[in-house]
DNA sequence: GATTAAATCTAGTACACACTAGAAAAGTCA
DNA sequence: TGACTTTTCTAGTGTGTACTAGATTTAATC
């Protein structure tokens, strides 16, 4: 029964991180085998089927993301300002997807490579994680903090892209961190490059 | 010599379709062949291979993005705002990925999901590419027209990304068009969410 | 230590893929 | 029409993939 956990998580690790390096076509269950000197038949014993295992991570991965933000939020005090939650949520995501671990990276990184049955499977897991962002906007919005004049949809879906996207170049080497990218986002998004803006968060790299 | 000009941008058009939409790795030759109603071993006439034939494909697809910017640029007054120049060619790319055809799609689609040979090959292209944003966000800051305390490199990431990334979810149907992805991105990364920002380039949607 | 259960391995199957060789067909032009 | 070239097809090869069946080993239990 151990034994068995022991050599799942490891069977798991390995596949977060081929995902999150190599991408789902790459991430071969020969390659996982290979990974923790392993047969890969014997992968068989523990997953039905390669998209059960990737499907498992992209779920933890999922929920890593949703709880880093949650978690951040709920550290806010009460009377925070909605801008301060939306800086707060974005440096979590950007912490949580690029410093973070395999998992979180896995699932940014295959979004768009994978079958049509694991897109469908995680489809919901995703509308999930974008109703935080829309409520974060609207908040914003209602509260007369953010400009009203923006379609909230478009607004949320480019904030999440530029996050995601963040994975194809970031590599975590030079002095830029995690968290400076979530930084700039929120500079860029909410405060705006125009130098006639409020710079009050203004912060160096 | 005409049929097999004829056949090639055939065979071109269907693998820059199936890029666009299907991505890299369920691009296969042979569906390549049965779109256009042909053998798949006939496809190997017009190119000796499957990543020739792609490569071929993104190189068209990058000069169509370049074209689109640079043109965009060029019609510009010559006195012109640098924040004009970068909302110009914003709204320049979105049109070019995500309305235009299925060329620059296919370059920004399958990207992250390209064999290691084709990744290095397209590697120039992009850096050519990103040279023009560099441009664009230096003129800005040195006019003082952008604020300078950003770093430039990070900036102009953040905003291909956010233009990159809507290939995911845009999808034309709706009352959203590719020009209002781009005047969002815009209206975002230059002005900001912010309400307390100046809104004299309001789009409403 | 013997018996049972858990875990892994060996050795395969079937299939999809990119790609090849050579025959057949279609097109070109005197 | 007939000779020639260009283009496409038929019929395959080899490789890598996910996955299976059954033997074999390793671990747990009495």
């Amino acid at each position: 029964m151990k034994k068995s956990d022991r050599t799942r998580q490891d069977i798991l690790d390995a596949t977060a991180s081929s995902l999150a390096t190599a991408g789902y076509t790459a991430t071969t269950v020969k390659s996982i085998a290979e990974t923790i000197g392993m047969q890969d038949a014997s992968i068989y014993y523990h997953f039905s089927s390669k998209d059960e295992l990737v499907g498992e991570v992209l779920d933890i991965g999922t929920a890593r993301a949703v709880t880093a933000v949650d978690q951040a939020l709920a550290e806010l005090p009460d009377d925070h300002d909605p801008r301060e939650a939306l800086r707060v949520a974005i440096i979590a995501h950007a912490e949580a997807v690029l410093g973070g671990g395999d998992y979180p990276r896995a699932n940014v990184r295959t979004f768009g490579q994978l079958p049509p049955d694991l897109t469908h499977r995680h489809r919901q897991g995703h509308r999930n994680y974008g109703q935080i962002w829309t409520r974060l906007i609207d908040d914003g919005v209602e509260s007369g903090a953010l400009r009203g004049d923006l379609n909230r949809s478009v607004a949320r879906l480019i904030i999440i892209g530029a996050l995601c996207w963040a994975i194809e170049w970031f590599d975590g080497t030079g002095d830029v961190t995690a968290a400076d990218v979530g930084e700039h986002v929120f500079q860029m998004v909410v405060n705006g490059l125009s130098a006639d803006q409020l710079q009050q968060n203004a912060v160096s790299v």
